[in-house]
DNA sequence: CGAAAATTTTAATCTAGATTAAAATAATGC
DNA sequence: GCATTATTTTAATCTAGATTAAAATTTTCG
């Protein structure tokens, strides 16, 4: 059982495990790799990762708790930074995906809730939800303040996510296509919102 | 063994089967769900599968093939029925999300392809990458003819699949979404493609 | 340095779920 | 209705991989 009092080896380890795991997870999904699998990303062998997580499913709970927490981070950015809801919509997609693509990544994409146990997947699920809300309030505000052209905010922010979420499915990490990810698709997800009258 | 002289039951069968392990593999993913989930969903035994898949890794292979083929059909409509660049690309959005919302789906999102056997992989990776192509041509053929903005025909590509690939993580076929989703994404994701001038 | 705590490994279990073979049932054509 | 073929089930195996316990190693710090 780990102890509080160890904060460095084992937080920075344990971030580590999280790592390497979301990136085993985007690329074969949950059941489809192994704790060998990630342990091998760590040097590490397979019971080594009981020492920083109950089992496996806890393990991709940790994952996707920390992705709505990098998720959530880019929403507030861009409600603090941005003005108009058309800027807020862009700030947050150019900071989500500089988390995805940056070196704080990877970031495990939320693929298999179900598989998570009832409780966690509950908050997950919320988690997620808040995370959509959100969006979809920046949205909607855009419309309100005249700065997004009037839509179907729900079809929209499913658009718009969706294309971030599917990001780790292609993208393996190489830098180029990192900036290149990261200058083009702030522009290109929300070129369509833009109102007539805002150019 | 399945004889091809008993073409209908068996067919429709497979179909079927291959749409219920579609739902499953979306849902849950590859590893997540047994063959016992897909059964279930057919009224049959996870045995009886083996009478019209070698095993489980070529079932995932078929409903792959099949969505590679589907949305390849989306991709020639386009091309056949639109003008213009960007006309086409509307219509693969609209063709492509007709067929994944309507009752043709549910259709697999090829998310686990690295569990495929290495003659699998190879196979549905280049059909994968023959769409991706295709796609971002009439994005060029648009920028050419001057329908479509300027822009990074690969990011954009991503884009826009992206957001049509995620579909099957949040739609789960109630007809009152479909027709939502049908109606509003052709838009949302070609809206910021249009040219200055085309409008 | 040397003891206590932290981390990792080795070597077993244990289990779900894929796979198979043989038997049972259903459908078809004569 | 009978014989043949198609389809499905029942009842075993078989295996990868999760999990655990005990032992070994490494780290920390007096």
């Amino acid at each position: 059982m780990p102890r509080p009092a160890t904060e460095n080896r084992f937080n920075r380890q344990h971030e580590r495990l999280l790592k390497a795991a979301a990136a085993c997870f985007n690329q074969k999904g949950y059941s489809g790799t192994s704790l060998r699998d990630v342990g091998g990303g760590l040097g590490l062998t397979d019971a080594a990762i009981y020492y920083y997580v109950r089992n496996k499913q806890e393990l991709v709970y940790q994952c996707y708790l920390r992705a709505a927490e990098l998720g959530w981070e880019a929403i507030e950015a861009a409600r603090v930074e941005g003005g108009t809801g058309l800027e807020q919509a862009r700030l947050y997609v150019e900071k989500h995906v500089e988390i995805l693509c940056g070196d704080r990544g990877p970031v495990a994409i939320m693929s298999e809730i179900p598989s998570l146990a009832d409780e966690h997947r509950r908050e997950i699920l919320s988690l997620s939800r808040k995370h959509s809300q959100a969006f979809e309030e920046i949205l909607q505000a855009g419309i309100d303040d005249g700065s997004i052209v009037e839509c179907d905010v729900r079809m929209t922010g499913n658009a718009i996510m969706g294309a971030i979420n599917w990001i780790p499915k292609w993208f393996h990490g190489d830098t180029k296509t990192a900036s290149r990810i990261i200058q083009e698709f702030p522009a290109i997800l929300t070129a369509g919102l833009a109102a007539r009258d805002s150019a």
